[in-house]
DNA sequence: GTGGTCTAGACCACC
DNA sequence: GTGGTCTAGACCACG
């Protein structure tokens, strides 16, 4: 596993570690029940207070993306392929639609949008 | 001008207001050169403090978008229609970029975010 | 007698004022016991308020620029030729002192300061 | 770091900072990425509130002479040596430029100038 | 009336 | 500990 921290001030540490590891285990890069790094490790590797660290797991284990095994570690939840082709559909929908509704309400209109989408897509 | 606050707490109320107010310079609401409810107004009328709407404002100044007069009020910048499309369209192309990225990491296609946006478009 | 406003908000109308006109008795535009435009006058030229002409005039007044005749109107004081020169050199001497002294402090040298005025100079 | 305020009420205290601070990184006494002193203890030590730290920190940020690392503190932009120069020599070019024409507008010709320089040099 | 500045508190998130 | 935000007052200069 591998994550990156931005200097950018604006998303908190524990954030950022929380966005990269959902995505990771989004994109499949970290399978069902796939352990974790430690906290300490993972505090000593990108140079953080554990924590940080900390609140970053507390976080995830909240939204149910990980969870705790008492003196054991952490570890990935158990997706089945289907739940996560949902979740990152209900993700999408959601980004799609909060994007789209901002775009229109500082003037852009539908085609406007689609022009600038088919551009990025070359 | 109608500005409207939400309760969600995780943005700050003055960059509610630099929000809807850059959003009513570029959809066209508000006019170049068009007077701002003065601090005080705009402070009685979402019964927030004055620091907060000053806030607001010196925000919006320093982004270009409003410039004070002082004794006299705030006004809207000027802008030509085009700087304003210009405008327009860089922020639509970041945003268009950095969402499409994002949901690239997540695991999806081009195909899965097209299908999903044409579907919004129904 | 010629007064232009800058749209500059950092320095106050009544202050522009009293700079010009202060500026034009230094240089000789305006001659001693010479009479100034009515406070109306000039507030109906220069598109301001009445008060903001009466500030500049009684700032004036008080620094023995100009001097008032009760229902006659203001007028240059009288100073002669070697008075002026000598209220010159002494705004010159404290405008180069406070300003050699200020580009010391942001660290550069004599050698500095002069390069850049005998390259002004060309 | 040694900052002084004048009780000189002509400039607003949070801009003494800001010119104090901005001096101090032009001559060098201030150090690339050196961090500054917390807002609470700049203010304890000067006597003054912690918001007008605050905006002579906002204003030297915006103005891109220092970074804020939230929860961390603020610490001076990254400047290369020739960097500094540059800035420095561009600040010097305008109020040399400015302070000579003032001084000619007022009726001192180049002679003149240079003269009090060059006793002021003695 | 306007904006510009300042005070003396406060709560929060983050590290 | 740090900065980020906010409140509810205040005084001033300006027009």
């Amino acid at each position: 596993m591998k994550i990156v921290l931005s200097n950018c001030k604006d998303i908190p540490i524990y954030l950022q570690i929380v966005q990269e590891i959902k995505r990771d285990i989004l994109n499949g890069e970290l399978k069902s029940d796939e352990s974790l790094p430690s906290i300490r490790q993972l505090a000593l590797d990108l140079k953080i207070s554990v924590i940080t660290v900390k609140n970053a797991y507390d976080e995830l284990e909240k939204d149910g993306f990980i969870y705790a095994l008492p003196s054991k570690g952490f570890f990935v939840s158990s997706f089945s392929e289907s739940q996560i082709k949902k979740i990152r559909e209900t993700i999408a929908k959601n980004v799609i639609e909060n994007q789209i509704n901002y775009l229109k309400s500082i003037g852009l209109d539908k085609e406007d949008i689609l022009k600038i989408i088919n551009e990025k897509k070359n």
